[in-house]
RNA sequence: CGAGAAGUAGCACAACUUGGUAGUGCACUUGGUUUGGGACCAAGGGGUUGCAGGUUCAAAUCCUGUCUUCUCGACCA
């Protein structure tokens, strides 16, 4: 029994994607090309991914701050290659109610330059180091293509900036923050991730070097789902930010910043989502199971929902005077992990059925197992998910060893190759003309020996690419 | 930003070609009967046809502009 309304995966992923989050109700749109209305059930999944983040982040030490949402323009000018990475996509405000500004500002696309000018003023001494901020906020990039959660004009996410007394202390702390995203992507979110360092012509604008979390979508596709920057002291400089170090001398502060999006949501239903919509691992679903009552079955309904509370699993119950069919169908498409199914026929013998989203698996458990029964396929839920994904994204990886079978790949068959590359951009971007697909990461755990496949010369490094959302 | 398609009730669509009172299904509301894979009966409510201008006695319909959505490119930490 198909979902109605949601086009099929495999014929359109396309419109696949767009038909779940309009039909799970995660999203809608504004008249604003790109400002999207993020509704209750994709905001849950947001502030779940939040309080999972939020205290990995205040764990390692990092605090909260609200920066302003405004960029002078004379401010967003002084590191250079940051503006020029930036200038093109962002926002203006040229008036204050009716009066021209005397100089315009621009809504933030990134905080650097707005924690710099902060941090200029509040650090003198290494006793002020490190300072490990973060902000959740919104920003605006004017993209010119959108779409929900994969690219927005206006971006919900979290961006952590911090400064280091040495370069090997911020290079720690881009790698750290680098590996907190990996864990929450992978044992969270149930999304096996391909990470590395950003090449060159890749890497965020101002950045040294740019690390990168990248997922493959369920068609092939990778999505560029979270980045971690070490920056030297390339701002530190543009900024004049200087402290007096422990021997009395005026040193330059290193720099990080790191973020993550509510692209992650996008990548959620790309990945783990089908024909009948959402899929949610259980460690980030709002709630984890919703009850669905078939007939009176009042008494027993208050007994489980009480016994659900006592072990601290959230859930919602479907009592709407809808048919069974019918709300099954709606807590699919929504995508609850499990779904309790309390019906009086069940109860004559003391059973009720619990039913997988992942598998749509149907089993059948004595009343009072369900809370076992439950807690047990969480997990089990949580884990075959990750698997599933990993399995399928392992069997879209190739290898390509001449130019002709790199083309031959990308026009075939979706999903990452890995080269033998050069290091020379010229040979980045010709893959790029002839093929349309881009660098996604350095793969760092191979040995690298033979020619370059592009140009022929000695490579010097293996590297994944892909085309990206 | 370029090429193409589309915008009529919450959703899917009809009426547009040939200008003349905006309609159907689902959804929604109320009452009742139901309930194990998208119920049934009865009675209701909901629209200045994306927006702005133009042509006309008269515009959902013709013309212009604009906004939004979708597809493919270009752009994109």
């Amino acid at each position: 029994m198909e979902v109605k309304e949601i086009t099929n995966r495999d014929v359109d992923f396309a419109q696949w994607y767009t038909d779940v989050c309009k039909k799970a109700d995660l999203v809608d749109y504004s008249s604003v090309k790109g400002s999207m209305i993020i509704r209750p059930l994709g905001y849950a999944i947001w502030e779940s991914m939040q309080s999972v983040l939020d205290k990995m982040f205040k764990e390692t030490g990092h605090e909260n701050v609200q920066m302003p949402m405004f960029i002078p323009e004379s401010l967003l000018n002084v590191e250079k290659e940051h503006v020029e990475g930036f200038a093109p996509e962002v926002a203006w405000v040229t008036h204050g109610g009716s009066e021209k500004l005397e100089e315009r500002m621009c809504v933030r696309p990134t905080s650097e330059v707005l924690f710099c000018e902060h941090y200029k003023k509040i650090i003198k001494t290494y006793r002020d180091l490190p300072k490990l901020y973060n902000q959740w906020c919104t920003i605006v990039r004017w993209e010119k293509t959108t779409r929900p959660f994969l690219r927005s004009r206006e971006i919900l996410w979290q961006e952590g900036h911090t400064m280091h007394r040495t370069s090997e202390e911020a290079m720690a702390e881009t790698l750290r923050m680098f590996n907190i995203y990996k864990d929450f992507q992978e044992n969270y979110l149930a999304i096996p991730v391909i990470t590395g360092k950003k090449t060159d012509k890749e890497k965020f604008a101002g950045a040294e070097v740019t690390y990168t979390i990248e997922a493959m979508m369920y068609d092939g596709y990778a999505l560029q789902n979270g980045t971690s920057h070490y920056f030297g002291n390339h701002f530190a400089d543009a900024f004049g930010i200087k402290y007096t170090d422990s021997d009395n001398t005026l040193k330059t502060p290193y720099q990080t910043s790191w973020g993550v999006s509510t692209r992650m949501i996008g990548a959620l239903i790309m990945v783990h989502g089908d024909d009948r919509g959402l899929v949610l691992p259980p460690k980030i679903a709002p709630f984890k199971t919703i009850i669905i009552p078939i007939g009176d079955v009042s008494e027993k309904l208050e007994e489980l929902k009480d016994s659900l509370k006592n072990h601290n699993i959230t859930f919602k119950v479907d009592d709407s005077n809808k048919t069974p069919g019918f709300k099954f169908a709606e807590a699919e498409v929504k995508g609850y992990p499990v779904r309790i199914e309390l019906g009086k026929r069940d109860l004559e013998q003391d059973k009720v059925t619990l039913v997988r989203r992942d598998t749509l698996e149907k089993i059948s458990v004595k009343f009072n197992e369900v809370v076992p029964k439950l807690e047990e396929l969480l997990e089990v839920i949580q884990k075959d998910m990750y698997e599933k994904a990993k399995i399928r994204r392992d069997s879209m990886i190739y290898d390509a060893n001449t130019y002709d079978e790199l083309k031959e790949i990308a026009s075939t068959k979706p999903g990452f190759i890995k080269i033998n590359w050069c290091g020379d951009v010229a040979c980045e971007n010709k893959i790029k003309e002839d093929t349309t697909l881009k660098s996604r990461c350095l793969i760092e755990d191979e040995s690298v020996t033979g020619p370059c496949v592009v140009c022929g010369k000695k490579a010097t490094t293996r590297l994944y690419i892909g085309k990206q959302y």
